[in-house]
Formats: structure tokens, C-alpha cells, sequence
DNA sequence: GAGTGGTCTAGACCACTCA
DNA sequence: GAGTGGTCTAGACCACTCA
């Protein structure tokens, strides 16, 4: 048996939800790992399995823990990789959904610019490091991707080979530095392609392109990495439900 | 007491659930109001209250009830006034947000076209009403829109002034015509502006716009309005949380 | 067959609303 | 103070997973 710690004014639900909150962004448990029982949860802090499961609800709600009946309840892993594919369509000629390869252009270490200082909640110059890439559909450039992170725990990003690593980077951020990204704010706007961005993508002037802003943040809510994306129009479809 | 008629083969709560989703889209109660107490609804449906709870969160997670503690649960009524403005953002010189005024370019009564048909759940040459009205900041056209209803339940759109009503068309769904909108869903696009809109909209050639396409639906799952609204990608923008 | 989450019950007491 | 939803308990039994 083992008391809660939270706020004590707080529904006993809600301070195992804060309680299991903070144990996963302690590494308590890993991404796919199992918590504990239901029953072993309600021995461990002397309530109802029916306030456990409460508490459980809210995770899995908010996206944090996936339930398998007959399995247990699992650390979710967030899927990223395919969170552009729902703003952008990729497809072959013959049709086919594909994941466009990446190019990185340039990685620098570098003082942050106070936007993205900001951004990521450092001090003013703070290093940083900043990557430049393109997604290339075979020949033809189809995202331009500058991705801002803080240095401290990305150092080891600057001594690999990244482009031999595959596209994907949250799976090499998890690995190679140990931070996991949990959860992320994007925000899209629109815009007549400038200069740069004409000559990286191979557009002609004033082709409309779709500009995605995206602040990715650990399992405690600490910014780990800013990232603006920019895909031709052409490319881009986003569907919303609402009531 | 009253027995449930649905599956039964589905857990109780969830038979609970769609027979309320049932009597929500007969109008059994209207947006607005409360839906008897849980204690009533265990004692007509033979169940334990823990059981209508379970029901009932259902329906809140959906959007379509809403519980005030202390006072009752109601039915949701959906603020699509709001809708277009988490994607635009509109505002007068001294930065406070606004409402665009609306004209109405033209409404008629024409067979629909064969998208439109299928969109809107209807046969090869159903008649529908066809409304074009541009949104207006004073003098300055921000949006255009062109919106396609099956002619049968709106036919009194017909028939009246709509500009004199104010620019929001769905409480005018609701009072005039009996129709509520409950969901709908929006597929988000951007393109350089054509010929036609350019002028709707007084924007030079290419200028890149975003367009909102969204199909309407009452409570019932059946749609209502099928709508495809234009705006300059300038005042564009959304956000959005992801996990 | 042991262990997991899923459904359901029948209650107790609390927090809030409103006349 | 009567009536509402909110929290919590202690159990029973079911559906599913996996060795």
C-alpha cells in the first residue's frame, strides 16, 4: 500500500491519473510496456478497482494508454510517422500511398533565434540545432522541412550519419538521445510560395503551398523539438469531424 | 418500465446509448433541453444507475449531450456559428474579431448535379437549391460560398428574405424548415484562386486560397447541406492537438 | 485454467443548483 | 431542502488472451 501525493482536494481518480502521468514521463514504464493491473493498482493505493479504472478511462481518453482486454493496458506509442500523411497525400503513379525519402541539406549547431527560443522554452542564445531537409518522391522535391531542436539532449544527432537512418526521426530521437515525443501542436497556414522554397521544391512562382508549424513535447509537456513543413497545395487534403 | 428494443446482444449501456441517439433524431427532445434524470432513466429501463452513467458518457464524449451538476443533462446544441471562424481568422483594423456580413448572390431551385446528388444522398436529378452569397468585412469580400440543400424540406428558403435574417443560415435551418444540424464533416483543401472566384473575392491572379468543403448532417446521420466555402489563405489559419 | 480487462449491480455519500 | 449529477465502494460474472 502506498498513499497518493497529489492534491489532496482533487477526486482520488484524478490524483492516480496525475500520479501514473508522472510516473510515465519519469521512464517508469517504457513506450508498449504494460502498467500494473487493475487489481494490482487498486492494492498498491487502497481504492475500488472501479476508481482505478476511472482514472485509466481518462488516459486512454486523452490518448496517453491503450487497453487490450485479456492482455493488460499498454503505454501508447504515439504514431508520428504518420501524422504529415494526414495533411499530405503521397502517391506513386500508380496510385499507391508511398513515404517520400529524405535528404538532409544541413545540420548546425547555432544560437537560437529568439522565435524559436521561444518556441521551445530555452533562455535567449541558447544553442540549438537546426536541420535542413527535403522529401524527394523519387527525383522530385515534395516537402521542405526546417526542424529546430535544443542541443543539450540532441548532441549525438550531430555525430551520425542521419540520411542513413531512414526518414522517420522521432524512432532515432527515442533511440539515440532517449526522448520520446508524446504529443504535439500543429498549426497550418497557407501561403504563395517565396523564393526559397520555389527553388527547393521546384515550383513555379506564387504556386500555393500548405505550411505546417508543428511543437512537439514529451510525456511531461517539455518542448523537445519545433519543425515548419512546407508541401505544395497540390498535395495537401485535411478531413475534420465535428458536432 | 419499458424494455430496450435494439441488439440485444450488445452491452445494456450501449443499447441505452443508441436508443437515445433514436429518440434525439425523432425529436423526442429538442437541442436545449434536458433529458430526464438518471435515476429516471434507470428506473424506466430497468437498469442500475452506474449503467445509464456509462450511456449517457458515451453520448457526452460523442458531443451530443451535456451534463451541468446539479441541474441535468442536455441535449447539445452544436455552435457551428463558430465553425468557419476556427479556420479564419477575421478582423477589424482595430484587431477586434468579427462576423462578416452575408450576401446572397443568387438562390434557385435546379436538378442536382451529379456530385452534388451523391454528396447529399439523393437520386440522379433530384431538385436541390442552389445559394451563392459572399461573406463581406464592410466593402471587402473575404469569403465565398456556394451551398446546395435538397429542395423538399427547404423549400420555404424559397420563399423568403433571407439577407434580412442575419448571416447565419443554420438557426434559419432550424426555425424555418424544422432541420437541425447535429455533425458534419469538413475536408480542407488550398488552391491558386480561378477567374471566377478572383473577382468574387477581388484577388489578383494566383492568389492562394483555402477551401473548406463540408457535408451537414441532423442527428439521424442524414445529410442536410452540402457546402464548399472559398476564403484568401491569408486569414487562414487552424490549430490542432494531436497525442 | 490462470489472468486480464469489460459489464453491471446496489448502494453510500458528496457537490452543486435553484426555489 | 429537494433534486440533480459526481465520486467511490465491494462485489459478481463475462469475454478475451495466452501458456
Amino acid at each position: 500500500m502506498h498513499p497518493l501525493t497529489g492534491d489532496a482536494r482533487l477526486p482520488r481518480y484524478q490524483q492516480l491519473r496525475d500520479h501514473m502521468v508522472m510516473q510515465i514521463a519519469n521512464n517508469r514504464w517504457r513506450p508498449g510496456e504494460a502498467i500494473p493491473t487493475e487489481a494490482a493498482l487498486a492494492a498498491e493505493f487502497d481504492m475500488s478497482v472501479g476508481t482505478v479504472r476511472k482514472a485509466v478511462d481518462v488516459l486512454v481518453a486523452e490518448g496517453v494508454l491503450e487497453r487490450q482486454q485479456g492482455r493488460g493496458t499498454f503505454i501508447r506509442r504515439p504514431q508520428f510517422q504518420s501524422s504529415l500523411f494526414r495533411f499530405f497525400r503521397f502517391e506513386t503513379a500508380n496510385g499507391e500511398r508511398v513515404v517520400p525519402e529524405s535528404r538532409i541539406l544541413a545540420i548546425t549547431a547555432v544560437p537560437a533565434p529568439s522565435a524559436v527560443a521561444q518556441a521551445l522554452g530555452l533562455g535567449a542564445q541558447a544553442e540549438v540545432i537546426r536541420m535542413q531537409r527535403i522529401r524527394l518522391l523519387g527525383a522530385q522535391p515534395v516537402l521542405a522541412e526546417e526542424i529546430w531542436l535544443p542541443r543539450q539532449p540532441f548532441q549525438a544527432l550531430l555525430e551520425v550519419d542521419l540520411d542513413s537512418k531512414g526518414p522517420l526521426l522521432y524512432p532515432i530521437y527515442e533511440h539515440l538521445c532517449g526522448q520520446v515525443v508524446a504529443s504535439a501542436e500543429e498549426t497550418l497556414t497557407a501561403e504563395a510560395v517565396d523564393a526559397v522554397h520555389g527553388r527547393l521544391l521546384h515550383l513555379p512562382a506564387d504556386s500555393p503551398v500548405v505550411v505546417i508549424e508543428r511543437l512537439a513535447r514529451d510525456y511531461a509537456g517539455k518542448p523537445l523539438e519545433w519543425r515548419r513543413s512546407r508541401g505544395h497545395a497540390q498535395h495537401f487534403r485535411y478531413r475534420i469531424d465535428i458536432r
